[in-house]
DNA sequence: ATGAAAGCGCTAACAT
DNA sequence: ATGTTAGCGCTTTCAT
């Protein structure tokens, strides 16, 4: 071991920084503090005199001192990854969710890894990659957290799983919703108060469970309202705009047909709207068609659908803080345990809504 | 100056690293070569010979080594952030243009702001603040890169400004878009090859520069193929669906109606489908109708479109590339110049094209 | 063509 | 309650 007596001239070297923002060191000499101290501050820990505090704060604020994400993170020994899973993506859907993930991911610091697959059997594999690959949490739209398998594996894998939208098995992960059958309630409701009674209703993809909700929903408003629920007026459909047309060319064959129908979506809406027009049916004069979603084609078309509003942007940004808050308490050791929060939706009025015609109830009446 | 002439013992401390994510010194001891080297490699730096390289490589895969991207930016000594701008955001063309930035973010570990706004004047104290925050670069959308005051903002800036679609002021930012001319002429082309020579058009927004050049191309094609232009068939429109309802309605009113309808893009298309319907129409034998940007409208309605497809994901992408790339450059102390990158397009057909039914063909013939 | 050393800005672990 | 030290994983600078 060879032992210097003297210490190597040391060269001075040019200093690696380029942009001259101010670091937690500038911070704590402004403050004459340590730069832990000041981390802690930053960080809201405890074991800070409140004097000091201050102190620091104010030295922050003088510098217009913020973090260096990139320090935090490789100094904190790991990153937040989330995974964006999506199958389906209805694009009015996706561009919500993608703002609002992107939003809080900024936010907290999270890297987005965003993973499109064409159905939940192509995302098993996927997600097990990615779980390997050290993801944090995945986030889940419908119609992936619909499926049993894709629930089931993110358990297997002891991976964080969030759901943006109702989802099979609830308990079992995390998830941010909407009140379905509630939604569904009161929008029948609301046609039921316009004057309507023959009320046809679209139901959509039986895969996933927000459409049995809505449908249970649109029935116990009937029910309540003490109309007799009827059979031929309650029609299949997936969600698509095709299915949508095929239900409402049932509908509207009736014999007493509906002055009224609720889709369970938009797409499915908007398909009602185009067959209606087809046979001269005037929209709302002579049919009122409400939707469900709140997506762009809710107000692209002519007119202008009725419909509920899911607050996707939220449910997504809330979505990205729950797993970091989440993944942050299992570092700590905590074993927290899935929550499900219900966030308001809002009853979107529009164009597609009016009273029945005089006709048409004379007409259902007389029959 | 205290000179010890004997080590202290070094404390074992625990290792601060939680996951066992190889790291570019487990690559260089697997190659048998320093860090150093490693890094060059994995830059594509020079500087490395051959055999050098081939090692390190085989040493990356046999680990799974992936760089720490918090340690890169780091060390690298600044971070990239991109600003994503987007006004009036159809929600189809946003999420494709998400989903591109997300991607290539992602690659290049670059952070990604989103920033939505009302109108382009509302855009311009954003951009000036985020600008001052110090972001790298701008991407904009239409009609955002539409508008003279934002070109020129970004460039009082010094900022970076990369347009996803044609804009004003070519020259004096990076753009990559289609070949909005030729797209349309080979849409109408193709239309012409139908037999169609009634072939209505809608133009888009005005303010938009893409407008303009789809007409332009619609003109060429007809004059190419020989056919007289009428003024009677080219209407204003502004790419929402109501001005596409509007210019249907009037182009469907004519005494020699139109045996087709180039809308220049899916809204108004659709719209004029729906108009079509309505007087009972049948699409497309009674009428042929085409769209242009092959949005979730194209192929949502009934029947689908034949429209242009863009490849707006991949045109987001390497708009984040070359904010990085020119960021890069310019760090370097180069001044690199803009450049306009031309993608390719693509025509989609589907089933909302046809021949002219000969009824049709006879009545302006005899007409 | 390769490597050693010195940070980048921050925080975890260990003193005090 | 606060400070000290030693990294996190990488790249830059400088030396060989």
């Amino acid at each position: 071991m060879s032992i210097r007596t003297t210490s190597p001239a040391p060269r001075k070297r040019a200093s690696r920084r380029s942009n001259t923002a101010p670091t937690i060191a500038d911070v704590a000499r402004e403050a004459q503090c340590s730069p832990m101290t000041v981390s802690r501050v930053i960080n809201g820990e405890g074991n800070v005199r409140e004097e000091t505090r201050g102190q620091v704060q104010q030295a922050i604020s003088k510098l217009n001192y913020s973090p260096n994400r990139a320090a935090r993170s490789l100094a904190g020994g790991e990153q937040l990854r989330i995974a964006l899973m999506f199958d389906n993506p209805s694009a009015s859907y996706l561009s919500e969710f993608l703002v609002g993930a992107l939003e809080e991911a900024g936010r907290i610091d999270a890297h987005l890894e965003v993973q499109s697959c064409e159905s939940a059997t192509e995302a098993l594999p996927l997600m097990r990659k990615l779980a390997e690959g050290g993801i944090s949490g995945f986030i889940l739209p419908p119609p992936l957290c619909d499926d049993q398998r894709v629930l089931d594996l993110t358990k297997d894998l002891g991976a964080i799983a969030i759901a943006v939208g109702p989802g099979k098995a609830e308990g079992s992960h995390g998830a941010f919703m909407i009140d379905d059958f509630q939604a569904a309630y009161d929008m029948t409701q609301h046609i039921i108060g316009l004057g309507h009674v023959r009320i046809g209703f679209i139901i959509g993809n039986p895969e996933q469970v927000a459409s049995g909700r809505r449908l249970n929903g649109y029935r116990a408003a009937l029910e309540k309202a003490g109309i007799e629920p009827s059979d031929d007026l309650i029609v299949q459909g997936r969600f698509t705009y095709r299915s949508g047309m095929a239900a409402a060319e049932k509908l509207l064959a009736l014999d007493q047909r509906p002055t009224a129908i609720f889709a369970s979506n938009d797409d499915m809406a908007a398909a009602v709207v185009a067959v209606a027009h087809r046979i001269h049916l005037d929209v709302p004069n002579d049919i009122t068609v409400c939707g469900f979603d709140d997506t762009a084609m809710a107000s692209t078309i002519w007119p202008e659908l009725t419909t509920i509003r899911q607050p996707i942007r939220e449910m997504t940004a809330k979505a990205v803080a729950a797993i970091g808050r989440i993944t942050r308490a299992r570092r700590s050791g905590e074993k927290p345990k899935a929550e499900q929060t219900i966030l308001p939706y809002t009853l979107v009025r529009r164009e597609s809504d009016a009273a029945p015609s005089l006709a048409a109830s004379k007409r259902n009446g007389a029959g």
